[in-house]
DNA sequence: GTGAAAACTTTACCCCGTAAATTTATCGCA
DNA sequence: TGCGATAAATTTACGGGGTAAAGTTTTCAC
């Protein structure tokens, strides 16, 4: 019988061609990123990184479930760690932004991306799932306390929609000195939230 | 003396040339747009193409600038046709979606790209200039006839930022059938334009 | 040791953007 | 009417990409 890998050695080479893959993503782009260029970051011929993963969009669904975990962690994080719903709502707000200006292309391998049939990819599945429920669930909270009135899905969707546009137009250079990231989305951020304060009925 | 092309051949011939790119980036994505199927798309070797446009660059920022005309065409028009502030706001609003919706991959190509050094293209600039302005104006509109209350260039950057979030999610796939484009997106308008509403002060 | 099979590498194929070399087509002029 | 000259177009070729197929190395039960 010859060497076989163990399930630890699988899964630990997974994890570090991830992890190269992912700061190769970040360093040259999605259009620059090539196998052979991971393949000897790794230090292993072109091939090699076949036994481990069906093809290139497999290994782009590897990352991008791992960026989706990443990404849950550090809101679920955010989150736990504030107290009382408004300073988590904030804690939430600042930890999605810190993800997606620290790690850009993580956050466009999330958002930007439509993989086909990303359901063949159930890890993907099961990260974006957990990822998106981090991001309704400080809205629940506000809604349960009081502090915001209404459909706490739809208004987390809202808030998701107008952040991640702020996010993407950034991130594509589109904004300028005057109108900047932090200017737009802080302005967004008050408005929509005053829109959803309970209404002082007498 | 040789033949030689006329202004007229090679402005029709680039015209040409970008409704094909235009109608490929449509079919292919950005990644599957390939210099070869273009030109054999236009009845022309693979290196025709290069007569007329330095390369895959130059042609992609002459469509670019193309949308960004196209685009600015359709909200100036919709701007002009509509009476009304408020009226004239919705038909860019409505506007703005139909062309995001009506050609997803020229709506990506404006806003979702940022080339190195854009300044290298004039037209695509000046182009992109004139988009700018119409997605402000209709709000310096609204300002100007007292509708809604603030600083114009900030409001319209905030709504934009919102609606080009929720754009993208849903050119992204993102959305599901619950909170779907339309009810986001409706429901951001909404928010941001009652809070933007002059304060009735007393 | 030996052989069989897993893990890995080398080689090879086809597609890409495009540089360089080559061919074709059109003009003014003899 | 032919005949360069030269712009326009095509053909060929190169380096680099993803990855299939073939070949090599390594490891273990016997």
């Amino acid at each position: 019988m010859p060497r076989v890998l163990t399930q630890t050695d699988v899964a630990d080479f997974r994890e570090r061609l991830c992890d190269a893959a992912t700061r190769l993503f970040d360093a040259r782009g999605r259009e620059g990123f090539t196998m052979r260029e991971l393949a000897s970051e790794l230090g292993v011929s072109a091939m090699t990184p076949y036994r481990y993963f069906k093809d290139k969009d497999d290994i782009l669904a590897a990352v991008r479930a791992r960026a989706f975990n990443r990404f849950a962690d550090a809101l679920e994080k955010a989150f736990h760690d504030a107290t009382g719903a408004a300073n988590k709502s904030a804690a939430v707000f600042q930890a999605y932004v810190a993800f997606a200006f620290g790690e850009p292309a993580a956050y466009r391998l999330m958002f930007d991306l439509s993989q086909p049939d990303e359901s063949a990819f159930p890890e993907l599945m099961d990260a974006n799932t957990r990822a998106r429920a981090t991001m309704t669930d400080y809205v629940r909270a506000l809604v349960r306390d009081g502090i915001l009135e209404g459909d706490a899905d739809l208004i987390g969707h809202v808030f998701w929609a107008s952040l991640h546009g702020a996010v993407v137009l950034k991130l594509a250079g589109k904004l300028g000195a005057a109108y900047d990231f932090d200017r737009i989305s802080g302005e967004s951020f008050r408005v929509l939230f005053e829109g959803y304060l309970p209404r002082k009925r007498a």
